[in-house]
DNA sequence: ACATGGCACAAGGCTACCTTGTGACCCCAC
DNA sequence: GTGGGGTCACAAGGTAGCCTTGTGCCATGT
């Protein structure tokens, strides 16, 4: 819950230009509001932090060093509204004429955002005008089914292998977790270590078949022979939320249960000798290159950016 | 600049409460506003998207695919949001019976704020009230002083090494980065490396006497002879936007430029055999240990989670 | 001396939000 | 079957916040 002394997104927009412009009114301009009400919005946040944050004089305006602070927080905020943006608008993009890309829901979540972001900075500091990109978010079995019949001309997935038929390149890896609850047995284990067989053996709280998390868990049980899930959910939030609640161990991807990991809600724990990697693709359809401009330079940028 | 389809931080909450509780008039009650509102909040956040992130039903509410991306999204969004919510609080509280905080201004901006929030989390989960903490930012040179006097119970300072007559703990380090203007003659240099008697030898733009910053590079130059500054600032902005307008070379914290590096606006050198490694430690007066159980526990939590 | 640029104050209108009141619907328990 | 508890939507009304227009002041610079 945030508290009541936090500004919206606007008004943290606005202290961040003046601190650029080092004016009220050229920031008001940027944003295509007069300066009174940029001058008023600025009043209303430094009464609702409670500390001035500018300096105003007859010729322009300066941070406080409270300001300043505050600019830098901002920033954080800023870049993830930032992402969002770019999510929202690859989301109401208009379909035709324009790179339409498909994903997987981790690459969704939370990496193509940024990719988004950089691309697009990319080319307005290059002086061209922005690609519009139209995303769909779905599990990498339909991915790679959308980037086959052509419906869209880029594909993000994720699982153990690249897809054997499409061209492809690498753009990441990351490693699922186990975590258990934290009533769980296995957290009393010293060094909270199970061996892989003994996983094999647990009934597992698992997502839908066609994920990619749930490709490279059964592709690392294969060997040694598996017992049904627990539990069988279509979301990483529904995953976590029974994990905690005691439903069984599951696999996930480590940023989805860092905040878990911190307050205790989950438990990490320790599996000897299994590969969990799951690499993250690029594919797409045609010519070893990916096809226009704007694609062959997402996939470039997000191949020499891993997370 | 952002987009006009980005939902403020308040209706980004609302709707992350509804994924949580899986009902509108629970996440309504959890804010204090009638369901009514929420209902209202959350049909204007969806026309603004563009897409439907709710699915009412007659016992409960559950998310759209969309809207779970969109908590996703939301999720890197209110954490930032949390931390400056933390940091927002500290320079709020009231000064007297609480923990009171004197920090660099690189970890006032970087680290505290996560700390705190972490800090706060810990306590609730643990079923203590959390506690007010007042945080003052300034440089390290006056948060020494601070702690030395008194003034504040708990420092965090940045430096080549860690202060001599503090008892202190080392919560993390960094490097900082030499950095150019994208035309600064040193960008065209093979694989964009100077010596570090050629840095010596160069005016550069420094931070004040004082600052972590400054004290890192003045010892890490020393003995190489120095040459005045170019140009003294106190702000790390001011800084960058000096060096990026072609001032002349600067280090700076890693962080604080990454965004200019992708841009294009700030260019990074690579400089050799130059330690410009900053040491970052928590510093108290008096016993071995830091005095209270929240300090206690801060020092600890920052110490094991370095950045 | 006068234009320019920067900010604050005041008044007015509009919009958007929130609250209260109400209705429809479903599930469950009795 | 029927009433109670729960969910959400619709409607009306008030209020408050925000934005715009209009104005004044002051410093700087030409």
């Amino acid at each position: 819950m945030l508290g009541p002394h936090v500004p919206e997104l606007r008004a943290l927009e606005l202290l961040v230009l003046v601190s650029e412009t080092g004016s009220l009114s050229a920031a008001a301009a940027e944003l295509g509001i007069t300066q009174q009400a940029a001058s008023s919005r600025l009043r209303t946040m430094e009464s609702l932090v409670g500390a001035s944050l500018v300096d105003r004089s007859r010729r322009g305006s300066l941070l406080t060093p409270t300001g300043e602070l505050l600019v830098q927080w901002s920033g954080a905020v800023l870049a993830a509204a930032a992402q969002m943006d770019a999510g929202i608008a690859a989301l109401r993009a208009d379909r035709r004429g324009h790179l339409t890309i498909a994903a997987s829901l981790t690459i969704a979540e939370h990496l193509l955002p940024g990719w988004l972001v950089a691309l697009r900075a990319r080319q307005i500091h290059a002086g061209l005008t922005p690609t519009e990109v139209t995303m769909t978010a779905t599990n990498s079995e339909r991915v790679e089914s959308l980037v086959r019949t052509g419906e869209v001309d880029l594909g993000f997935v994720e699982g153990p292998d690249a897809p054997a038929d499409l061209h492809h390149r690498l753009v990441g890896t990351d490693t699922l977790v186990v975590v258990v609850g934290p009533k769980h047995p296995w957290v009393t284990k010293p060094s909270r270590r199970v061996s892989a067989t003994t996983l094999a053996a647990t009934p597992l709280v698992v997502r839908e078949p066609g994920s990619g998390t749930r490709m490279v868990l059964d592709r690392a049980l294969q060997d040694l022979g598996t017992v049904g899930p627990a539990l069988e959910l279509s979301s990483t939030a529904a995953v976590r939320a029974a994990v905690a609640a005691g439903a069984g161990p599951a696999a996930v991807g480590a940023h989805a249960i860092r905040e878990d990991l911190a307050l205790g809600r989950l438990v990490k724990i320790n599996v000897a000798g299994l590969d969990l990697t799951r690499r993250l693709h690029a594919v797409w359809r045609g010519g070893v290159q990916p096809p226009y401009g704007a694609a062959r330079d997402l996939v470039s940028w997000a191949a020499d950016h891993p997370a």
